[in-house]
RNA sequence: GGCUCAUUGGUCAAGUGGUUAAGACGUCGCCCUCUCACGGCGAAGACAGGAGUUCGACUCUCCUAUGAGCUACCA
């Protein structure tokens, strides 16, 4: 068989060889440690919690050494396209502070352009210069057996008990004639390239894997298909000209791909080409309600997972990368408790502390974090996140609860604890903020949320004497002692520890005024101090709900 | 079925032959306290199972179990 001729015939059009490229995307000059990673989705127009997981992993090994993280489209299926896609993809990592170095997005004469076009379907010309090649070195052919005719195969072969597959004595096409393939093509037959692969069966390769070591695989065997039957590559493929002539260096990916690491371990060899340092992740993973076990997140069965989620629920993004971060590097949450004033993206990020096994999302630990990140932020800075985010999230509210500012501002400090010997940490996120201070900005108590514990007419007695003996211009403590006085004219302790000792001998204590004043006035049994909340809320209103009750 | 990876408390996890098996979240108790939140102190709770190797195994080997992934002209 001669190769040049059958490579002529495939691929007529094709003028350039791999030299060109070589040359057009040289290796690029970067230091010793930088690395270069990459985000590669695919334009699905969907992207959830996993997505950004890696992505930040991604981001985190490249920036550590000023190396280059960029984003490349893998666009070979057809069916999965959507469009705005790539837009979308490079908002939704801004609004988590992850940003793209070079790829897709960028304007095409920019300088984050260099090694483009990053979209694959825009590559073809690139795939079909390398895929020339390799049948000019007699490692790919064209196949043309139909669906039918592999499914007639791999029946066979499992009643045999045979390895499924295209490969070895089962690849028929491997031995066309030229002639044959000439007639094919004439007749208008459809037909794949396929690698014409060199391994050999029981063979073993060991493949390092940064994350989990060296790893025993079996050498690929499989004459995997290289160009669709519509000349479109397949990923096996696309990956390994990609990645080499973007000169990536380290491919960090789900941990699904390491089965076809031997594909590509071939791949890369046969094509010359030196092979990335790889990184196969654990996905996140959640309980599955219906057998109790772990999986890994879906999008199509998890979407209360998705980005989306957490932005209409106002979970702060920084929050957010806090989390992730604890959960990519189990080293990171320490680093961060030692240095909390630091940036975080000053911690130093390794490939090899990234977990083994998939991690469940825990939404306990996320609130945790979220908690404790936003008692460290100002009340400017709160106020100006909750504003943003109302501003798409919530508009009907944005008029009532950013009327005032100077009153939003007072609510945020109360409830943050600004000024007290330690923060509260009552915030964790925008939606439930909202819902925790609503009762400043309805007409009356939230009468939905905490009932009272004492009767009826105990309450009014109690109501109308605080009514009676409230004064604005009370301080804090004069204000307390005030509610002490009420509590020994109606029967109950002044004094907790009294009350403790004796109980029978009350009615109850001055917490019972407190909680009873409370309830009236913001509907909750629980809230921060409440004489700063009366003067935050003005004694009209105060008197108003209290006033409601008798 | 074949191949691969994984398995330390409810969750996330340190740990690489000798430890009282860290820490965080959650849970519970106590203290502080007008409620809540914060904070402090404390408690319960784990090496999937079985064989080896070894003076000694969470750590090494093998087997079993369980879970996950791959086995496409999808990525």
């Amino acid at each position: 068989m001669d190769y040049e001729k059958l490579a002529n015939l495939l691929f007529p059009d094709v003028d350039k060889t791999p030299d060109y490229y070589e040359e057009k995307y040289p290796y690029r000059k970067l230091s010793k440690k930088a690395e270069v990673t990459r985000m590669a989705p695919s334009p699905t127009g969907f992207i959830h919690l996993g997505n950004l997981y890696s992505a930040l992993a991604d981001e985190r090994i490249a920036h550590r050494h000023d190396g280059v993280f960029y984003l490349r489209i893998e666009d070979t299926d057809e069916k999965r396209k959507v469009e705005g896609a790539v837009d979308l993809i490079i908002k939704t990592l801004r609004y988590f502070d992850i940003e793209f170095d070079e790829g897709a997005g960028f304007p095409e004469d920019a300088e984050q352009n260099q090694y483009g076009p990053y979209v694959q379907r825009q590559r073809v010309e690139i795939y079909h210069t390398y895929a020339k090649d390799l049948v000019k070195k007699g490692l790919a052919y064209p196949c043309f057996q139909t669906e039918e005719e592999l499914e007639e195969l791999r029946k066979q072969q499992e009643e045999e008990k045979a390895l499924t597959g295209y490969y070895g004595k089962y690849a028929k096409d491997r031995d066309l004639t030229y002639e044959e393939i000439e007639k094919n093509l004439a007749e208008g037959k459809p037909y794949v390239l396929r690698l014409h692969s060199q391994g050999t069966e029981g063979k073993e390769i060991v493949f390092k894997d940064e994350i989990k070591g060296e790893v025993k695989l079996p050498e690929n065997i499989h004459d995997i298909v290289l160009l669709k039957k519509d000349g479109i590559p397949t990923y096996h493929f696309a990956h390994a000209i990609d990645d080499h002539l973007m000169r990536t260096t380290v491919v960090v990916r789900g941990g699904e791909w390491l089965a076809s690491a031997p594909i590509h371990y071939e791949l890369f060899n046969l094509l010359g080409f030196k092979m990335p340092k790889y990184a196969h992740t654990a996905h996140l993973m959640k309980i599955d309600e219906e057998t109790g076990g772990k999986r890994k997140l879906s999008k199509r069965k998890d979407p209360e997972l998705s980005l989306n989620y957490y932005m209409e629920d106002g979970y702060h993004p920084y929050c957010m990368k806090i989390y992730l971060l604890t959960l990519l590097n189990s080293n990171f949450e320490e680093w961060h408790n030692q240095f909390p004033d630091k940036p975080i993206n000053e911690f130093p990020f390794s490939v090899e502390k990234m977990n083994q096994s998939g991690a469940l999302f825990d939404k306990d630990k996320f609130m945790n974090i979220s908690k404790n990140e936003l008692s460290k932020l100002s009340e400017d800075e709160i106020y100006d996140f909750l504003y943003t985010w109302a501003e798409t999230y919530a508009p009907d509210k944005k008029d009532i609860y950013f009327a005032d500012k100077e009153k939003m501002l007072s609510i945020l400090r109360l409830y943050m604890g600004v000024g007290m010997k330690r923060r509260r940490k009552d915030l964790a996120y925008a939606k439930q903020i909202f819902e925790l201070i609503s009762y400043f900005f309805t007409e009356e108590a939230d009468s939905s949320a905490d009932d009272f514990k004492m009767d009826e007419a105990e309450k009014k007695l109690i109501l109308n004497d605080y009514l009676e003996r409230f004064s604005y211009e009370a301080d804090n403590t004069a204000w307390f002692d005030m509610l002490k006085e009420i509590a020994d004219a109606h029967g109950y302790s002044s004094d907790i520890k009294a009350y403790k000792a004796n109980p029978e001998n009350f009615k109850g204590s001055v917490s019972d005024i407190a909680e009873a004043v409370r309830i009236a006035v913001t509907g909750r049994a629980n809230t921060p101090d409440l004489w700063t909340i009366i003067h935050i809320m003005g004694e009209d209103a105060m008197r108003e709900r209290i006033k409601k009750q008798l």
